[in-house]
DNA sequence: CACCACTTGATTGTCGACAATTCCCATGAA
DNA sequence: TTCATGGGAATTGTCGACAATCAAGTGGTG
């Protein structure tokens, strides 16, 4: 179902406790099991992943590391909870390494993988005609467009931080903001041009296209922002 | 000595193990006491260090997050070695993270911080007078300078990124291939223009030059490799 | 009634020991 | 000689227990 490898590019069978439980506690988070802001204690976690604190603090740390939780030594750890401000930052950050992905994979894509990319176009569209209303899907159609632009790169170090840090902490922010679709149309076309110019080995085009994209889709986050601030201050009078 | 907080931003001092032993291993590998690509132990770096592997471990898989060591499960662990094409790769990520930080900073930048950032500039115009030919401090001075920038442009999620990951990776290729002064003259005028677009609220010019900047630098990197393969190929003819 | 010290409970940090896996090398056969 | 095989040593993974620190509730005092 889920056509995200964790981990990018590695798919070994889980050998070690502390990268299952990790594993487990990271799609927790992403998918809100584990309440935003909520406090995490390791005996807690211990007993219902049935392992000992040794494995979990490993696990823990890394899920530090991939920002995904906050600790502060002596007191404990919370799961990460989102603010409009570090949720923008994420979109600047996005906007830099995304438009440099599209650049590089302008310039590496083969051909198959190009061929790819266009798959996952018509899969995304042929769903999005099916259930229009429903956003799951498109939403993660979405970030498998992303994540194949970005193995596109041929980039690793690319990859790492985009595929195992940022769009996690894109699908965290959609559970907690319960984002919904946004604007599926501009996005198809934006994405069928971001395509073609990769396609074409335009560079430069590419990365224009992608930063516009990223970008459009910061400002729309603005703009529903601003119109929820609007509706609660009518809601909640002088 | 290092003006560079490590961790950066937060100084209080270290109260636990695991953290420590994090940071001396850290600089250990950034200076290259620790040879890149040798084995990494855990009773060897625990009887070395007089902690148990508990904390050792978790120390470990801090720096394994931050890109500095490689870890299999069941085999161990290595310090990493950077190839060519790494560190090609980690051109590029500073390309785009950087030149956003100076967008960034050249849009949020207070007085303040541009102040100090002459200050920098001016320190490091003045070492390289005196120590022309010593690298050392120059190029701590130019981490420094690109540091302040990064920290100008307020966006946490950026300066976690450059500061605490990619800035401590370029250290490591700098002691790794041993890298000399490069470029200093051409260097100094381009942060000089840096400062002057950021101090003008330029972001469009910031963002180009810090490009340029870092792309002029990849570059020059590649040509001293090239160079060095010639040298090599001319020393072991037929 | 407000405020501060203390005690208690829980949580985090650290340690040493045991189990599981891998690596190395000796031994033997083709 | 080369390759397969097995055993032993070393390393990694995991666990439970103890020490250190923090948080909350209790009681006392101004």
């Amino acid at each position: 179902m889920n056509s995200l490898a964790p981990e990018h590019a590695t798919l070994p069978e889980v050998r070690t406790l502390a990268e299952r439980v990790f594993q487990q506690l990271q799609d927790a988070i992403v998918r809100g099991e584990l309440a935003p802001g909520s406090k995490i204690t390791e005996p807690g976690l211990s007993k219902a992943y049935g392992i000992s604190r040794g494995p979990l603090r490993e696990a823990m740390r890394r899920l530090e590391g991939h920002r995904l939780i906050e600790r502060v030594p002596h007191v404990g750890a919370r799961v990460v909870k989102l603010s409009m401000k570090e949720l923008l930052e994420l979109f600047d950050v996005r906007e830099a390494l995304e438009s440099m992905a599209a650049r590089l994979a302008a310039e590496h894509m083969t051909p198959g993988e190009i061929a790819g990319l266009r798959e996952v176009l018509a899969l995304h569209e042929r769903q999005a005609d099916l259930r229009r209303g429903e956003a799951y899907y498109q939403r993660e159609g979405d970030l498998d467009f992303h994540f194949r632009i970005v193995q596109g790169s041929h980039n690793k170090m690319l990859m790492g931080m985009l595929c195992d840090d940022l769009y996690y902490l894109v699908r965290l922010y959609r559970t907690q903001f319960s984002a919904s679709g946004a604007r599926p149309q501009r996005a198809f076309v934006e994405h069928h041009r971001i395509v073609d110019a990769i396609e074409a080995g335009d560079t430069e085009l590419a990365e224009l296209l992608m930063r516009r994209h990223v970008s459009a889709s910061r400002a729309n986050v603005v703009q529903r922002y601003a119109a929820s601030l609007e509706l609660q201050d009518s809601e909640t009078p002088t």
